[in-house]
DNA sequence: GGCTTTTCTTCGATGAGTGAACAAATAAGG
DNA sequence: CCTTATTTGTTCACTCATCGAAGAAAAGCC
């Protein structure tokens, strides 16, 4: 009957092994605990679909590796009756960790313990030029040594450290191939700073830090898809996809700044031409604020201060200062709507510090990038404006000291971490 | 001592439930089984990291159901000592699905078997001019019943029917946003479709069906990311990312065609200016051509005629011929250097009939685009020229109907699919 | 003071997966 | 030809994670 001949060459994706695929519950009950600030056991439960039996089994478990701790609940706080519950919640103590933020112009640290709590911060100035890999560990250890200061405690006591560098970088390698902060390229920095250090390092893109951060403590712990976008001396962008950083299929990309929007255009510090951060990073507006507010070339001021003059001017109504902030704007408006076209986000998150020139984020530039997104007739991605600080890059940059750590702690056998 | 005030605000993604992140083994093995074609009990269990009992165990039920099936294995092929190994292979006649590619100027569809062998293919020509919703249904059943006449089967021995239309389709919601084949917007297709044949219908953009295509029957089976884009009418783009198809945090993403790059540039069939399509698909060629070629507008031949002629002229070695394939690779290239920049993939599939116009991926074209990726210290993509033609296409939908039945059958509890 | 309600724990049951032993089927070697 | 080594596949008792049900604990309600 059936006389067709069946070959067997196989089809669909070739998928790796088994244990990967798995994430134990151990790791979800401490998650969202964490996730929760303090919860009750019967939440914890309902929220993720789990007999309250397994997390009365887990959080004793958790309890006895002093890893979370009982607190009890405000008395205001349970109307209703029945009896009232214990609420759990990480316990602070446990561990601390730092994260810093390595930039042109300066370096930022914080200290944090292990319930996301930061306990000090310090930022040290230094000037915008590529460093070797010995003085940026110098800079690490003695930003570290003062940020260990403020908070009250030892280097030793630390449990790990995040570092995030501007340019290409690694996370899972722990190499920065390219950073304007290092004069060298591909340098193994997380190994270097753990040897220099004697802690654990993890290092990331600082674009991924504000996007860690925002998915930490900001606006995208309930989302699970979000775009971040960072405008600073370059252009950045980090992207969260269920719940976690999507960092390109290869780890190194995301590079929205260097994407190209005019062939043969603007030159890019990068050396090539025509990319995005040419248009909206503060150097492709200072450079173009140099020859309209007619600076003497030979004795420029600060890169911060040109800008700062020519926000001023525009205000007041300069016609070729408001030209300069309107083509930066326009540009913006084609990269979010680019992103937009290829990421579909539900959210995109405008950070930096520049964002408080606000003719880059004007209303016009809003309706200007709804009017590139392609209609596919629903509603467009929402915009938010985050003008927060370098703090913000260096509490990212503690979370993902915190993730690597707890991952860590958690995945190991019981027992081998009783201490 | 520690006066530190805790507070537990909590951080963190707030991450879904329990169930869902688990992948049943049972659907693992069965996937291994399928993408091997034929593999032995001891291997399976080597490939996933897991005990031969459990294999043992799974397999028996798996062929309980009907679902795979022991095959002897060739006598030439066992080199070695030991006990030969009885190989498995997914058992074809357990189910049939259909796959359809519907397009502007042609549809589409292949019958494939549950171990993904096709066997009948059938195509009907059509105008290209948008269909109500009606008449794509009729002719969705014209076409089915044809090829499944040349398979000699029954419409009803078919166990799924996938479906692929260029423009917004969300495959998860079985919406048809917009497509330039149907006159009406927002459109339920998959239910539609669904109730019409009686049959379960899957539907899912044309330019995923490609990227399906390969990761099933081609070049990407054995990568985990990889990059689609497709030329033709429109320019398209499909994902994979860990082995799965990625399509934008809200489905409706990737639409490469539509990224901007230029501004105030080329109009677009979408309404836009400076889209990627604009300067590099079939329809933008052709209205160049046009004008280079002298057309009496009111008398135009088809578009394939009118790109047939440009080549011709083109390799004959005519200036204005020439520049227009080259300012389409031109803009090409950036393209592509964009898909880079963003997404870091380690392969790049271009794909599509017209890829036979070799100006459009000349050396020179690929040569531009690496001159457009920012350099990060690691090697550049691979590209790659599939030129296949629409039957490629149907095939990745047949593929879209295996994945969508074969979780259903395999997810669902065992005992109620004995049947 | 009962009654209801909610939280949390205890304990036996269940089921998925494993390890170890063993049966089966072959090649190599004397 | 018979033994030995080798590989495949199965069986079965065991572990371990999780669950369901029952019950203990701690409140409010009447």
């Amino acid at each position: 009957m059936d006389v067709r001949v069946e070959s067997h060459k196989g089809c669909g994706p070739q998928i790796a092994s088994w244990s990967e695929s798995q994430r134990p519950m151990r790791q979800l009950i401490f998650d969202r605990v964490r996730a929760s600030g303090l919860i009750s056991r019967a939440q914890l439960a309902k929220e993720l679909g789990v007999s309250p039996a397994s997390v009365t089994t887990i959080t004793s478990e958790l309890l006895e590796d002093a890893l979370i701790e009982e607190v009890a609940l405000a008395r205001d706080a349970d109307i209703g009756r029945g009896r009232p519950a214990m609420t759990i919640g990480v316990r602070g103590r446990a561990h601390l960790v730092a994260g810093m933020k390595l930039s042109d112009r300066q370096h930022t640290a914080v200290i944090s313990d292990f319930a996301g709590n930061m306990l000090a911060d310090h930022t040290i100035a230094r000037d915008p030029m590529a460093q070797t890999l010995d003085q940026m560990l110098a800079d690490i250890e003695t930003l570290l040594d003062h940020v260990c200061q403020k908070a009250a405690i030892n280097r030793r006591d630390l449990s790990c450290v995040g570092i995030g560098v501007p340019g290409f970088a690694d996370h899972l390698e722990g190499m920065v191939y390219w950073s304007s902060t290092l004069s060298a390229r591909s340098v193994p920095l997380a190994a270097a700073a753990q040897s220099r250090l004697g802690l654990p390092v993890a290092i990331d893109n600082d674009a991924n830090l504000v996007a860690l951060a925002e998915l930490w403590f900001g606006a995208g712990r309930s989302l699970a898809d979000f775009a971040v976008v960072t405008i600073e001396h370059g252009v950045g962008m980090g992207l969260v996809m269920n719940h976690r950083i999507y960092r390109g299929a290869q780890r190194l990309g995301l590079e929205l700044g260097h994407t190209k929007v005019q062939l043969d255009g603007a030159l890019c510090r990068c050396g090539q031409r025509g990319c995005l951060e040419a248009y909206v990073a503060d150097y492709a507006l200072a450079r173009e604020a140099v020859t309209a507010l007619n600076f003497d070339s030979r004795h420029l001021p600060p890169v911060t201060a040109v800008l700062e003059l020519l926000y001023q001017r525009a205000k007041e109504g300069n016609g070729t200062a408001r030209s300069i902030f309107r083509r930066a704007g326009r540009y913006l408006s084609l990269g979010l709507a680019n992103v937009t076209n290829l990421f579909d986000p539900g959210l995109i998150i405008l950070s930096g510090e520049r964002m408080r020139y606000d003719y880059l984020y004007a209303d016009e530039t809003l309706a200007e990038m709804s009017e590139l997104v392609i209609n596919s007739g629903r509603p467009l991605p929402k915009v938010e404006i985050h003008a927060w600080g370098d703090m913000l890059w260096a509490q990212g940059a503690a979370a993902l000291a915190l993730t690597v750590l707890s991952d860590q702690i958690l995945a190991t056998p019981r027992d081998t971490n009783v201490a």
